[in-house]
DNA sequence: TGCTACCTGTGAGCGCACTCACAGTACCGC
DNA sequence: GCGGTACTGTGAGTGCGCTCACAGGTAGCA
């Protein structure tokens, strides 16, 4: 691995969640275990039911995790990108993957296998740490999503999604808050838990009450405060 | 604190998920931390919103942890019993409580101060590996529940909650599996995000085909197998 | 032994969101 | 530019699960 990549990959680390606290010598450490890989657009980095044995950091693109029912439907749990973190669990807990990791477009990612995470956990306590604080934080989100599934309809859970899009993706323009990454609406019902025309639908009432416009496949909210109430 | 009570403490320690796998040592400095305190039946041990500043572990007795709408309606996060903590969420990333914490009788629980689980985590390694894995089956069930409300109809999902019940609070008898506690209706539907009609029908069906039994407010699951399969 | 409170059981009606079906529109490659 | 493919938009019909309403049980207590 030559010294310029070496020094991108520790930059990564620091703009990511789980490494940012680490000091230079954890950094340097955990990245002497990683290796780049590339994935193509569509192509799959694990599938559901695989023995999980790798953590990835995203360095560049987009990965969905998805989770499959019986039928053939598709629950979306996460859209993650550069500096976020896929696979943790399975390393962890020794279960197989919950749930399948795909790259929505080309990606590259940097993989850390389960034997390095631990000998990196043991020589870095603020590791631990930070992964306690991430799952605590995922915990709360996913605990929250059971509650919003029951309270909710489907123009108040496509609200949230789209507060939370805007807020993690979202970039202000003179219009309003323009989410930065391409969204299909199939994508939007698998992750709310709805069919794509119940979110067109939501998406339509929004649009002619002002509060959102579509722009291609890139959605604009121009009144976050309506939004935000919509989904409460 | 007497020598009795403290034994008593370390062997609830012991039969804990998450201190269980703790040296003797450990599990004595972390009975050190810890003081009892008694609930009556439905006094509430933290509200929703409240400063998290300690964690629990109860010794006696059985706590709900539910949130609420903004209507009033409920969801019912979790049941807890003997040896099972509560409360380490806020702990872990600072925030406050996201659900309410309430006794469902009478029950006992020892208490550790964040200060308190600080410290042990720092002086206890395994200790913070054993709630990263238990974060991690958290993680795992919530966003399974998340899948379940989306893809299950209420029959499927009090299916799910049953098999559930049945296998941590569940002891086998001569005509099936005797549910442990006593849970009303209104608690199932509170668990599974539907009314209390909705669930009584569910659970109509499943008794006139002999899948399950009603004995007051106690349930015995007849044929577990067939519970699954309405679960899928 | 009844009174009371809470729980369970069930019918009727209604509405949200699903399915099905198809038209309109943007994007991409040749 | 033209054709194909994928995505968006929308109407009509249907059904699951909700609300409302009330009857029947059951357990605790005076």
């Amino acid at each position: 691995m030559g010294a310029s990549s070496q020094s991108e990959l520790i930059e990564l680390l620091a703009s990511s969640e789980l490494f940012a606290d680490l000091s230079d010598d954890e950094k340097s450490n955990v990245a002497d275990h990683m290796q780049k890989r590339r994935y193509r657009a569509n192509e799959a980095l694990f599938y559901e039911g695989d023995e999980g044995s790798h953590l990835y950091l995203i360095s560049s693109g987009r990965v969905s995790i998805s989770s499959r029912s019986p039928e053939g439907r598709e629950v979306l749990v996460a859209f993650l990108g550069p500096g976020e973190i896929i696979g943790e669990l399975s390393l962890l807990d020794g279960e197989p993957r919950s749930a399948e990791a795909r790259a929505v477009e080309a990606t590259e990612a940097y993989v850390l296998s389960a034997a390095a995470l631990n000998s990196c956990i043991d020589r870095s306590p603020g590791l631990s740490w930070a992964l306690l604080k991430m799952l605590a934080r995922r915990l709360r989100k996913a605990d929250e999503a059971v509650a919003d599934a029951a309270f909710l309809d489907v123009a108040g859970r496509v609200a949230k999604r789209l507060v939370d899009l805007a807020e993690n993706h979202g970039s202000p323009t003179e219009t309003g808050i323009r989410i930065g990454i391409p969204v299909t609406q199939e994508q939007l019902a698998a992750m709310v838990g709805a069919t794509r025309e119940g979110v067109n639908r939501a998406l339509a009432g929004f649009a002619n009450r002002g509060i959102l416009e579509r722009k291609g496949r890139f959605y604009v909210v121009k009144d976050l405060a309506r939004l935000e109430a919509r989904a409460t």
